[in-house]
DNA sequence: GCGTAATGCAT
DNA sequence: GAATGCATTACGCT
């Protein structure tokens, strides 16, 4: 069969039945090989858009358009009630899955339609009937046979046979061929033989060979129908009886071609696709090879794409690289890409590429290096004249800092740009980012090219990938600079997260001093207190069992002792502490307290024991602060994590007196925000009430409470300002009148009563958490008051799981990013006073709300006064900051 | 050695 | 079934 080549000067218009094709898909795909980790089934999603990738490469059309049926009833209905009617309800599955082809779609700027009243294949036809008129071949797409009457010399369809990969292609030779039919006979031919996805009943006893064969001898149906009475045998008799069912078959199946459509065919031209918005749903799609199919088969046919990077690599002798630099880092911006080890407040630089904006780059040992030249490279990288870009600089400036250089003139980190761009994206690889804004590969940095060989070829090979990686950061931090200004996230940027890499570095560099004794005096009393509690709950039960292990205490719980089952989780019954206290209010069985009490203490000992060994010579840990990982802009903490150090109960402050204050310091302050993350939703709000109740200057929780319940604030007892207290933080992390009746242990309609009363007191809150939410779902982003934002696609899911999840996000994200931003500003305020002041004094730690600070001798009055005013200070909300402070010798000391 | 589930610590 | 994190332990899989 010769394949329709298409014709180079017509425009190609490429027109998709999306249902049909979606629906082949999910049952061409097995649902357990395609779902998300969070249980979103992707089966349809994937195996449309695998089907839409492929036919994009294969036929490079100009236009494009995706139909889709809609649930109202049809003309079809009208004319037969019957009309698929016993069809299987669609699986949930497969519903849960349209709006996700749609934000496909949507992200590949490729057009939608559908049209009450008419099926995605009307609109097919009625387009690819205007298009044959305005000069364009089409292709049709469907996996609706029912298209086959579309085609002629300028209509060809892709039929999908065999799964998603393969479409036969049926001009009317194929049509012809298979059928036994010409196209436009086609529809006669399936009026004659039925179709039961329709529930169209045809002639029984006639299939597609006997129906061709009487088209064939009648020349059309028309005929047929008029000499019906010729016709022999027992298919004659049966055609004759079912004479009615033929006719309206063949009025149903016909495709209206001229249905009301707002876009003609030349205007579905083909445009320019999001690669930010593909990117970041293929990554919550966790299509991950897709995505790689989508950017080699349209990177192919975009111009701009390029093979790699163009540098030139330039061999420096000795003492030469004053010059160099001089030469060629006066104009642009310099990508600078580095080797090396970092972590723990410190690092080792083994290798530094230089890549200026001409191209030029060198490549530098720092090991080697002469003292002509260490001191040059020093200079210009403390040279805040001369302008940088890198990839994750903490690292590299603690390693840096460890050779004594320091690192100025940072205008763009392009793994914090990307975090501003897709604050929900978990990593920043830089070859990602490479193929996804530059469109290009970095070439040598994906697969480890092995062993260095010894004549030196492999080194060469890592100098040029350094280089290269330099150059890539380089361009990079041009595009991303481009994309945050048009996300309004420049001045975030450059005014705060920037400059906090070099404070947050200086916070991991200094540590915070442990008292190794009191450690270890800890762990010893908790090993105690934790082989106790074992003991006895194995004598509570007669025998020995893991006490660590979830599977093994459920069944000792459910299984030996017979205990009430508790909520389900995943693989069984739950046993964690809110249950099992409920399990012990019940049953009182001795071994219940036993599990309760090991947990707690075998927890308190493994911080503790993990602590010990973290401690570098001079006895301090060096956290590890990642600013990119957080969605809503909040620093985290790792290896350790010190900012979920217990404090609740008092064994857990033991742990806090461990931290100390250091050799050659007086005393450590802690200064946090009080109840910030209210103070931002009065603000945010501007609820007159709320605002009013922070600037009455007495207990917050008690005035909301009063105004609430009615009460003078003297009639606010612990047990209602406890309810207020509640309602007030859960606002802002989107409550829910279920969620409020389970935290304070009430009734759901007593929790929804709670609300409303609360709401008619402060309706300025209602009228500000239903604006984020609203504004979040058309703009598809939140925005804290520094304008970073958080993209939330999943609020026009239409899987409600997922939806309601976005819609708390929604509340939430300005609130705590908000905070975040907050908090970040005044880090910085800080630093930048301490500095100005001459301070000795020095911050230690960020834990959210609060800063740790470590205080140099004769300071600490002054430090006092400089941490109140940048904190409060740090921005101005309706309902103003406020700052609460102490100084002690140990973290716990500082408390206050 | 690695990933996942359950649990629990912080703001 | 209340937002954001990180770490530990157990355990099954490769």
């Amino acid at each position: 069969m010769a394949t329709t080549v298409p014709t180079p000067d017509k425009p190609r218009l490429l027109l998709l039945d999306g249902h049909s094709l979606a629906y082949r898909a999910f049952f061409a795909l097995p649902v357990e090989n395609f779902s998300t980790t969070d249980g979103q089934p992707t089966n349809a999603v994937y195996g449309f858009t695998s089907m839409l990738i492929n036919v994009l490469r294969d036929e490079q059309p100009t236009h494009i358009a995706v139909a889709f049926d809609r649930s109202e009833p049809t003309f079809r209905h009208e004319a037969y009630v019957e009309y698929k009617a016993g069809r299987q309800k669609t699986p949930d599955e497969f519903r849960s899955q349209v709006s996700l082809i749609f934000e496909v779609l949507d992200a590949l700027r490729i057009p939608r339609l559908s049209v009450a009243g008419f099926e995605a294949d009307d609109i097919i036809a009625t387009l690819s009937v205007r298009a044959t008129a305005a000069g364009m071949q089409t292709l049709v797409v469907s996996g609706d046979r029912d298209a086959f009457q579309l085609v002629d010399e300028n209509v060809t369809v892709l039929y999908p046979v065999r799964g998603v990969s393969e479409l036969k292609r049926m001009d009317p030779a194929a049509v012809e061929e298979k059928y036994g039919v010409p196209p436009e006979r086609y529809r006669e031919l399936a009026a004659l033989v039925g179709e039961s996805s329709d529930n169209l009943p045809g002639v029984p006893g006639v299939g597609p060979k006997t129906a061709a064969k009487w088209l064939v001898k009648y020349g059309d149906l028309d005929t047929l129908v008029a000499k019906v009475d010729e016709i022999k045998g027992k298919a004659g008799e049966s055609l004759r009886e079912h004479l009615g069912d033929v006719l309206r078959n063949q009025q149903i199946n016909k495709l209206d071609c001229d249905v009301e459509l707002d876009a003609a065919p030349l205007d579905l031209k083909i445009g320019q696709w999001d690669r930010d918005e593909i990117h970041t749903l293929f990554d919550s799609l966790q299509f991950r090879v897709l995505r790689e199919r989508l950017y080699a088969s349209l990177s192919a046919v975009e111009p701009e794409a390029e093979e790699g990077f163009e540098i030139r690599l330039d061999e420096l002798e000795p003492g030469a690289l004053a010059a160099w630099l001089a030469e060629n880092t006066v104009q642009g911006r310099t990508g600078v890409a580095v080797t090396g080890t970092w972590g723990r407040g410190t690092g080792e630089l083994t290798g530094i590429a230089l890549a200026a904006a001409s191209g030029a780059a060198v490549r530098l040992d720092p090991v080697e290096l002469i003292a002509d030249d260490e001191r040059a490279l020093a200079a210009w990288l403390a040279d805040p004249s001369r302008p940088k870009a890198m990839h994750e600089a903490k690292g590299p400036m603690l390693a840096l800092y460890a050779r004594g250089m320091e690192l100025e003139g940072l205008t763009s980190d392009t793994a914090l740009a990307a975090y501003l761009a897709l604050p929900g994206q978990r990593t920043f690889d830089l070859g990602d980012l490479v193929l996804r804004y530059l469109h290009r590969e970095l070439r040598g940095e994906t697969e480890d090219s092995g062993q260095l060989t010894l004549d030196g070829s492999g080194e060469e090979e890592a100098a040029r990938d350094l280089a290269v990686r330099a150059r890539a950061v380089g361009e990079l931090a041009d595009v991303l600079d481009r994309d945050l200004e048009r996300r309004g996230a420049t001045r975030l940027l450059h005014e705060v997260e920037l400059p906090l890499v070099r404070v947050l570095a200086g916070m991991e560099r200094a540590g915070i001093a442990v008292d190794a004794d009191h450690l270890a005096g800890l762990s010893a009393s908790l090993g105690g207190q934790v082989k106790q509690e074992e003991q006895d709950a194995h004598a509570a039960v007669d025998h020995e069992f893991n006490l660590g292990s979830p599977k093994q205490v459920q069944q000792v719980l459910f299984d030996e002792l017979g205990l009430p089952k508790t909520k389900r989780t995943k693989t069984g019954y739950t046993t964690d502490s809110e249950a099992l206290t409920n399990l012990l209010a019940k049953s009182e069985h001795p071994v219940l307290a036993h599990i309760l009490r090991w947990r707690e203490v075998a927890k308190l000992k493994s911080i503790v024991d993990s602590l010990i060994p973290m401690a570098d010579d001079a006895g301090r840990i060096h956290t590890t602060f990642n600013q990119m990982i957080a969605a809503t802009g909040r620093l985290s903490s790792t290896d350790p994590n010190l900012q979920n150090i217990p404090i609740r109960t008092a064994e857990g402050r033991q742990i806090r007196e461990a931290f100390v204050v250091g050799a050659g310091y007086e005393s450590l302050l802690t200064a946090d925000y009080s109840q910030i993350e209210l103070r931002i939703m009065a603000h945010l709000s501007g609820d007159e009430a709320l605002l009013e109740a922070f600037g009455s200057g007495a207990d917050f929780h008690t005035i909301t409470a009063s105004r609430v319940f009615g009460l003078p604030p003297e009639q606010i007892d612990s047990e209602l300002r406890a309810r207020i207290k509640a309602m007030n933080y859960g606002l802002a992390y989107g409550l829910s009148a279920y969620g409020l009746s389970q935290q304070l242990r009430i009734p759901p309609d007593e929790a929804r009563g709670l609300m409303e009363e609360y709401f008619q007191q402060f309706g300025g809150v209602r009228d500000y958490l239903e604006g984020v939410v609203a504004q979040a779902r058309r703009d598809g982003y939140t925005e804290t008051i520094l304008g970073r934002r958080r993209y939330l696609p999943d609020l026009t899911s239409d899987n409600r799981q997922r939806r309601e999840m976005a819609e708390r996000m929604a509340l939430n994200a300005p609130i705590q990013g908000s905070a975040a931003d907050i908090v970040k500003v005044a880090s910085l305020n800080v630093d930048r006073a301490l500095r100005a002041g001459g301070f000795r004094s020095r911050m230690l730690l960020q834990v959210h709300d609060e800063l740790v600070l470590e205080v140099a001798p004769g300071e600490a009055d002054a430090l006092r006064d400089l941490v109140r005013e940048q904190m409060a200070g740090a921005y101005a909300l309706k309902a103003p900051l406020e700052v609460s402070m102490g100084t002690g010798g140990t973290w716990q000391d500082a408390a206050h």
